[in-house]
DNA sequence: AAACTGACTTCTC
DNA sequence: GGAGAAGCCAGTT
């Protein structure tokens, strides 16, 4: 099992309504560090829908990343829908983390 | 096997 | 407070 698979298996357990930052799941990943690591997988995202990468947002709450259609913007509205805390581009780590 | 790239993070100017 | 540079990790070529 690569590396990638766990940082899935972490996003999958993000609970709803909440976020994670790279290098929390690079840790939780046991590579504390490993931030781009944790990016670059989900970048690959093998089951798209299925990897709630949306919940994955920068290490000060920035929404970055996300390759998939919309980009950003969607991103921020799956959040909001998720009942995520945004505050203007950047995640509520008071609530949602 | 070596080098390059990239959805990051942190420090300094 | 915003912009630029350096460092780390895993994956890909």
């Amino acid at each position: 099992m690569s590396f990638c698979q766990k940082i899935y298996a972490l996003a999958l357990k993000i609970p709803k309504g909440k976020v994670a930052t790279y290098g929390q799941l690079a840790k939780l990943a046991g590579e504390p560090g490993a931030a781009r690591a944790v990016g670059a997988c989900l970048r690959i995202n093998p089951d798209a829908p299925r990897i709630p990468c949306h919940r994955v947002v920068g290490a000060d709450g920035s929404l970055t990343g996300y390759s998939a259609a919309g980009g950003l913007t969607k991103k921020k509205t799956m959040l909001l829908a998720e009942g995520v805390v945004l505050s203007g581009d950047r995640v509520d780590f008071s609530c949602s983390r």
